[in-house]
DNA sequence: TGTACATCAGTGAACGCGCGTTCACTGATGTAC
DNA sequence: TGTACATCAGTGAACGCGCGTTCACTGATGTAC
């Protein structure tokens, strides 16, 4: 549909959302500022009203998948019955996040893509939504739950496991060793999650 | 240092290299055949008496890098004492062959580049590798050390914990996260992996 | 409410660039006799 | 061992393409009086 006007009125907004459709559908090789601005119905100049350069734009969509990240963890924390409750809800909330959001789980882990050494609130987005589980774990912690000596292990396995199991399943690796593990990614992904209980009240 | 012939000799190798060393320092983003060819010392057309296209170049090293990797687990787990010390040894095989493997582990996982379904090699090298942790894990159940219906569960914690440390490690985010983690990228690495046995002997 | 004018947010043409790939060519190498 | 010839593996120029970015422009909007 062809714009009524002259003015767009939001087209920065329908910039980062053509963006966004454009790594879902195309993935990210596809997006190139000029592609972002035709599928938007703009010429390839308009995007520079509103952005410095290609790098601005994605890193400012790279900050919002973040802080869309950190909402949903902290969600899931406060949702969640106890601090161990919480982090298998981290988890699940994690890899859900990918799933759904898969376009900006792929941009915000390319950090030559967005540079976020020249966009510090996209570096600062990232930290408070691994602050998340990082206070999530310190929860366990206080609650006499997890071995203080434990806590920063276990932030990193929950983190490498949660972004393991979401980068696996976006490659299409899990659908590809479908024959040798069996069961569904879903299925399988929950089976995991399932066990992280028994691996915090383990006490090496 | 330039050619003294001007048949090349071993150009084919020369591309492999040189396309692995520019990954490695300029990032994958920095590929082109052009790019690689001028690295190699060669015309930009040379490249197509050994390769059909791009994506044949990069599908090549990608099945290299999956054997290769297949090679070190393969090693790791013959190298193990019990079934159980393989499945460590092959996580920590995992994460230094990423480590020092650096191009090849970046390729190996970015299906768009390598076009795996139109390269059935790849794909079977991909494979194999996984194999080699599928049969460590049966291992486990053979000798009593892990219940039968863990061991799917199991095959996939530990390729996520694995492939999620070095991906995390590749893309700087432990070092990164240092401030908040306190240990060195290593020494965390380590100190995760080793909480591995104590996973493995939970019985939920 | 109306008018003059500044500012905003588009257009579209243009720039230089590197890309993947092709092709006619040529020098080097291998093979048959 | 020498020669004729086929084949191999390079060169370098050329193709069309899409890219990021700039710029003079113009239509639309907002503001002061």
């Amino acid at each position: 549909m062809p714009r009524t006007s002259y003015h767009h009125g939001a087209l920065r907004d329908a910039l980062l959302t053509a963006c966004l459709r454009l790594i879902e559908t195309e993935g990210i090789g596809a997006v190139s500022l000029r592609r972002v601005a035709r599928e938007a119905g703009v010429s390839s100049g308009a995007p520079y009203h509103h952005f410095a350069d290609r790098a601005a734009l994605l890193a400012d969509l790279a900050t919002r998948g973040f802080r869309l990240l950190a909402d949903r963890l902290a969600e899931a924390r406060t949702t969640a019955d106890s601090p161990t409750a919480a982090l298998v809800a981290l988890e699940q909330s994690y890899v859900r996040f990918a799933r759904e959001e898969t376009a900006y789980f792929r941009l915000m882990f390319r950090p030559e893509l967005s540079q976020p050494e020249k966009h510090p609130d996209t570096r600062a987005a990232g930290e408070a939504a691994f602050g998340v589980l990082v206070e999530a774990v310190g929860d366990c912690v206080a609650a006499g739950e997890l071995a203080p000596e434990r806590a920063e292990t276990t932030v990193l396995t929950l983190w490498a496991l949660g972004h393991g199991l979401a980068s696996l399943w976006l490659d299409g690796q899990l659908d590809k060793r479908g024959v040798l593990l069996g069961a569904s990614p879903s299925a399988l992904v929950d089976s995991v999650l399932a066990e992280i209980d028994g691996f915090l009240s383990t006490q090496p």
